[in-house]
RNA sequence: GGGGAGGUGGCAGAGCGGUCAAAUGCACCAGACUGUAAAUCUGGCGGCGAAAGCCUUCGGUGGUUCAAAUCCAUCUCUCCCCA
């Protein structure tokens, strides 16, 4: 590692768009040991294969972990192949089914090539947690537990918080941030990465490595994003979230679709931005200079950019401003055969999967959202014959082609 | 082992014999407006039906009743307190 970039230099990077360092005093001197023996910092991220899909919001650590290689560190996705295979552990859910071995490593593989994205994989370091944890015997478990009290379990908020609230909370659930730890121990891990939700476990691990007499690794927490609806975090199980592998036109309109007071956040932590351009965006928010409409199409564009390319972002835009701005009709629009005999249009609606029941498809005509070729249907016994095609709209950007 | 409280729609959370397809908030969908799928406002938000109405839903099952999310029995899961 000749031409290590000073720590100066690494630290204005490490700190780019990251929660909280515990401590910076601590990383400084492992970056200075790292740079004077030449040996790579080890930088642990833990993933959880029962999720593999990923969304821009998951990106932002992987992105942190792409820092960390590029300053010459060695990169090492963890996959929780093992906790995986037990089950659930944030307590609400009900029993998720067990993944099987497959399944985890099937998943595994989506996973690393989704996030290959961000990471330099030919330098990544890839390691199943099974390897150490299917190993231990229970007398090794307890002997791990006896490194922790339940009161110091408790004081994870989230813990803290279903125990007040009368939520379950299972004795497993104090094991996972146990086994989390013993990654780090097995690693020597010597930081670790995680969203703001993971703190506790993070903690967790630097206290094992003390039990382990290890030096205790150090935690950055990068931010949860919050979902294109603005309530919720990011989250597959709410549908607010920008899946990596999404379409760009898909990608830019949700993106479109994030509330205003999003914007920045999504600038800082989803897109590439200098630190220079971001404080001018910031700056243009504030003073209301620009037009937020515009910024967010550049937000949109971004990102397209970041997960497809420059090009389909450019395409991407075009057919928003289409749709959206000049209400015209996509540029290519599926067909539909509903050949020539009088049909009911709400059946066509239903059979076509633009509605899921003639119900919701007759509450949308009642609203005036249905259109053949721009005209509003206004009777839900509106029947059509098909001679010639005709473009079938559904609310803003449900579209069909109909042809005989 | 004993005592008590609960399981309601995507989520949170009311209801506690009929007026309940189930308040309210969030999410979601649509319309208007606009600067965008932003904000705001309005409407909708189980299914079939033109409608009347009918069918399925409030942890599972079985009852009581003209009528049950609401009462009873039982099963199951959860929480709290005491030991």
């Amino acid at each position: 590692m000749g031409k290590i970039p000073s720590i100066n230099e690494q630290m204005d990077l490490i700190r780019q768009g990251v929660e909280e360092i515990i401590s910076e005093e601590e990383l400084i001197k492992k970056l200075e040991y790292a740079k004077a023996e030449d040996e790579p910092v080890i930088v642990k991220l833990g993933c959880d294969p029962s999720v593999p899909d990923l969304h821009i919001g998951h990106a932002i650590v992987l992105r942190k972990l792409r820092h960390f290689q590029d300053l010459g560190h060695q990169a090492v996705l963890v996959i929780g192949d093992f906790t995986g295979m037990i089950g659930d552990p944030s307590g609400k859910s009900k029993t998720r089914p067990q993944l099987t071995y497959q399944e985890v490593r099937d998943n595994a593989d989506t996973y690393v090539e989704q996030a290959s994205v961000i990471l330099d994989v030919d330098k990544l370091k890839i390691v199943f947690n099974s390897e150490w944890l299917g190993e231990m015997t229970f007398k090794d478990v307890i002997t791990l537990a006896g490194h922790y009290t339940v009161a110091r379990m408790l004081e994870r908020d989230d813990f803290e918080n279903r125990y007040k609230n009368e939520v379950p909370i299972s004795i497993h659930e104090f094991l996972y941030p146990l086994a989390q730890g013993m990654d780090s121990v097995k690693l020597k891990a010597d930081v670790e990465l995680g969203g703001t939700d993971q703190k506790f476990n993070l903690i967790v691990g630097r206290n094992l490595q003390r039990a382990y007499s290890q030096d205790p690794q150090v935690i950055i927490t990068t931010p949860l994003l919050e979902g294109t609806d603005g309530v919720e975090k990011m989250s597959k199980s709410y549908r607010n979230y920008i899946g990596i592998t999404e379409s760009p036109g898909e990608m830019y309109g949700r993106t479109m679709s994030i509330p205003d007071t999003l914007i920045e956040r999504y600038f800082e932590f989803a897109t590439e931005v200098p630190p220079s351009e971001l404080s001018m965006i910031k700056q243009q928010l504030m003073d209301k200079s620009v037009n937020p409409r515009d910024l967010k199409r550049q937000l949109a564009r971004e990102i397209v950019t970041i997960y497809h390319s420059e090009k389909a972002a450019l395409e991407a835009e075009k057919e928003f401003d289409r749709i959206f701005i000049s209400k015209d009709i996509p540029e290519s629009i599926e067909e539909y055969r509903i050949g020539p005999e009088p049909v009911a249009l709400l059946q066509v609606i239903v059979d076509s999967g633009l509605v899921s029941s003639k119900r919701e498809g007759r509450r949308l005509v009642e609203q005036g959202a249905v259109r053949l070729d721009g005209e509003k249907i206004t009777d839900f016994h509106y029947t059509i014959s098909v001679k010639n095609k005709v473009i079938l709209k559904v609310g803003k950007r449900r579209f069909l082609r109909l042809v005989p």
